[in-house]
DNA sequence: TTCACTGCAAATCATTTGCAAGGCC
DNA sequence: GGCCTTGCAAATGATTTGCAGTGAA
């Protein structure tokens, strides 16, 4: 496990204090975190620390390549500082954001038509019902049924 | 081929005659538009239209599983009238969107960690360069070295 | 000194909301 | 009449921008 301040260098961002900060917060909360998310958690510990800064320095992890920005979110982007190969499945219900398997034998062959296209990143959203809200609305319509 | 019209009822929408242009709109222009772009289109036609009501209008096609809403676009929500599986490639430098063959055999498969989860939709998007763009950015490469 | 990074305040812009008016059954 | 739809205007809220201050090489 490396340092986010080594993460940094080997992505070639220059640590500072709120870089290292936000990347460290990436690596270790794996919950997709929003702007306003790391801004409140952060900004306990640095209490100078600006929405500002946040956008500024995640907009470049993500042109360095060190985090993903999902778009699976209608409202607000959200981030990813976990970079193997995976999917994400937003629950509908509680908007949460869970990491799901995404076997390694998935692909996505360019065909005849979309040979010429030049793909840098691909996305694989799943939109539904976590196993807690799925049964928690399944309970609700029993009891409707039952009432 | 269905019209508008019939599209909108067999899909238990009630018909008006903002809800058809809009219908009409999306399903005879595969350009995935935004509000902003319908508006513009059918303001010609309907002066009165407003974008509220666009908006209101989307997001009834879209509950109703009559076109889907995508969210591959940063910036704003984009809104898609063709329902057979395919994904979706946008351009970094050009910004369009355009339909990718998603082969019927590319499946998502739950897992042992996933069953319980209930699954309504699942996007797949693709980033990177259109043919045109591709070619453009290499051109431009090259000019770069020959100077 | 220079130049990149930070952060406040203001601006921007997609989307939502409140509400009044109009239309359809 | 009652309810759903429409659309204007105002509000909201995420993100961006302008710019001045700070700090590191």
């Amino acid at each position: 496990m490396v340092t986010a301040k080594q993460y940094l260098i080997d992505n070639g961002i220059k640590p500072s204090v709120q870089r290292i900060a936000i990347m460290k917060y990436l690596l270790e909360h794996r919950t997709h975190p929003t702007v306003d998310e790391i801004y409140a958690k952060l900004q306990k510990k640095i209490p100078t620390l600006s929405k500002t800064t946040i956008y500024n320095t995640l907009k470049v992890f993500a042109e360095k390549g060190a985090i993903l920005s999902l778009t699976i979110d209608e409202k607000m982007v959200r981030f990813d500082g976990y970079k193997q190969r995976h999917a994400h499945f937003r629950c509908l219900s509680c908007d949460k954001i869970f990491d799901v398997v995404l076997d390694n034998d998935v692909e996505f062959p360019l065909n005849e038509e979309t040979k010429n296209f030049k793909n840098i990143e691909t996305h694989v959203y799943h939109r539904g019902y976590c196993p807690e809200c799925a049964s928690k609305i399944e309970n609700s319509l029993t009891e409707e049924i039952t009432e």
